[in-house]
DNA sequence: CGAGTTTGACCCGCGC
DNA sequence: GCGCGGGTCAAACTCG
């Protein structure tokens, strides 16, 4: 297969997501049963999708990303039947030990110890440390390792309480959004996440994943996916580039919603951060709002 | 030697 | 304008 002549680079975001979208691409392929059945069955998560890809490159409110969250939460929720429950109640999101300020989501994390509570499993690269007025603890500066990953954090601990801690996520974290986005079927709980990514060349992000993908479909045809790749091959794409950004996810969420979005058959990320992982009641739950809020946060 | 941490300096917005 | 505080930078340092 041959993409080279195609000039990815020079693509504007509407004219990529324009092409992504065209059925014609060779490079992007779901099963045809899944095509036919996404053009007639619209499910919150394909509404919420088809959102998410017009706020993406129009300037989202926070109302936007809110709606988003809510319309992928009920997508856990799938009936047995495939059918989408008619109501959910709404909020859950936010009433589960996040919440939102300004375009910060702030956690309080309640330690036990000093083992590195504050670690989530994934890579971050301190870069600067503050004392806080009227607090004896310091406040700490960490930045993802990725150089195309947005995503900051600060953490403190409580003034009142020295066991609790006071994350707070700012931006985009790619290791969240890939495994929400690329759920793997044969990734299990408490898989380390890729660390070690690529240093990013010149090359533009989709070229790279296109590329990635042209080279799979030729070395391995649907002989072992009678009904299409498999997510896990799709998971690979990015995480394998160990890089990537909003443009090369959404067009998975757009070629394979239902499975690229959790639901009830695929309830397991990648990797659980450690400290999301205490939910007495639903951590994987927990985890999926959590990442979710993650990556729509770099909406805002 | 490369990756990550430390820490003082610097920048910037805000209130007075 | 000035001081303060939060956030970031970057050189030096540490560690594996």
């Amino acid at each position: 297969m041959e993409i080279e002549d195609v000039n990815f680079g020079d693509c504007s975001d509407d004219e990529l997501v324009k092409e992504l979208l065209d059925d014609g691409f060779p490079g992007l392929f779901a099963p045809p049963e899944m095509q036919a059945r996404s053009r007639v069955e619209n499910s919150p998560d394909e509404e919420a999708i088809k959102r998410l890809i017009s706020t993406v490159y129009s300037g989202p409110t926070i109302d936007d990303i809110e709606g988003a969250l809510f319309f992928s939460s009920q997508s856990k929720l799938q009936n047995e039947d495939h059918s989408w429950p008619q109501e959910q109640p709404r909020g859950g999101w936010f009433q589960r030990g996040m919440n939102r300020v300004e375009n910060k989501y702030t956690m309080r994390i309640k330690s036990s110890g000093s083992n590195g509570v504050s670690d989530d499993g994934y890579k971050w690269r301190k870069y600067g440390q503050k004392s806080i007025k009227n607090s004896p603890n310091p406040r700490s500066y960490y930045r993802c390792t990725n150089p195309r990953c947005s995503a900051k954090k600060q953490v403190e601990r409580c003034s009142q309480d020295p066991d609790t801690l006071i994350i707070t996520y700012e931006g985009l974290h790619l290791h969240f959004a890939y495994p929400f986005f690329l759920l793997g079927a044969n990734h299990q709980p408490g898989n380390p996440p890729v660390k070690k990514p690529k240093k990013a060349g010149p090359e533009t992000r989709t070229e790279t994943v296109r590329a990635h993908l042209a080279e799979e479909a030729q070395d391995e045809p649907n002989i072992d996916h009678p009904n299409g790749p498999t997510i896990d091959r799709f998971d690979e794409v990015p995480t394998h580039e160990g890089m990537g950004l909003l443009e090369d996810v959404v067009p998975w969420m757009i070629r394979c919603p239902r499975r690229a979005a959790p639901s009830a058959h695929h309830p397991s990320p990648p990797a659980s951060p450690s400290f999301l992982s205490s939910s007495p009641d639903n951590p994987t739950d927990q985890f999926y709002d959590i990442s979710m809020s993650w990556a729509l946060n770099q909406l805002v």
